[in-house]
DNA sequence: ACCGAGCGTTGACATCTGTAGACGCGCCGA
DNA sequence: TCGGCGCGTCTACAGATGTCAACGCTCGGT
């Protein structure tokens, strides 16, 4: 019953968000992109090591080193965090969560759009 | 750079997601809830014990055994995982992410009117 | 009073994660 | 040419997690 091997671990996570956002980037520049977590050279070394062998980092070599670039992340995997949380959060706190992430977002004026297009549909047919 | 040892882990959340669904619950009734999950007595009593340790479960002694009950869940926290949920989906991924939520999330008409009313707010001020 | 079923408690152990040092190799400047 | 410097690879290891088995105690039935 254990998780699937090939979902990046927390510290992972990081590493790819910050190779994903600052476009290819060499071991020296994520160190240096991470510099706040306070993590060693080898730290991060294992990290995109094991993040390559994942498959969550495509690593393309450049003279003596590599070029790490993120491969598109599976929407699934993000769903199903997504679905795990808001079990745990349960019924009664599900509403003021979600509240709580459209608020924290970002969201574009377009995803608002969707949004609001969404919840006008849910409504009509669900008289909770 | 650990994270809050008084964190569920995900087997401890199965078990705390169905004491706080099945109301208070003796471990055997926990065992029977969690069926599915293969899980052997024992190792339901140890998620029990962590968890209660852990301040998440309430354990009220009734003869020789326990009665399960669970803590409020710090809403705290399910906010901090949501974030870091966002953070990793990304700027293009958050949008969908958060449709395919609240289209899951089997809101009441309540929730749903707050969530529009909070979009509504949002789209107002940020020509994105 | 005795015995077994069931309960909580202890002790264990294989993995997975986080973190990092040590190594060997090739490229650039002296 | 020679010595570093920087890079990837190997190895290590402590702590967190998932999973249990074994044990000792207690309560209800005979």
């Amino acid at each position: 019953m254990k998780q699937d091997p090939n979902e990046p671990t927390p510290a992972e996570w990081k590493v790819l968000v910050a190779v994903r956002e600052q476009g290819p980037l060499a071991t020296r520049d994520v160190v240096e992109a991470l510099a706040e977590e306070g993590w060693s050279i080898s730290t991060i070394k294992t990290l995109l090591r094991r993040l390559t062998e994942k498959g969550a980092l495509r690593a393309k070599r450049v003279g003596n080193s590599f070029l790490y670039s993120a491969a598109p992340a599976p929407m699934s995997s993000l769903r199903r965090a997504g679905e795990t949380l808001l079990e745990r959060a349960g019924e009664k706190a599900a509403g003021p969560l979600l509240q709580h992430l459209v608020k924290r977002g970002g969201l574009k004026e377009r995803d608002l759009d969707e949004l609001r297009s969404l919840i006008d549909e849910l409504s009509e047919g669900d008289p909770s």
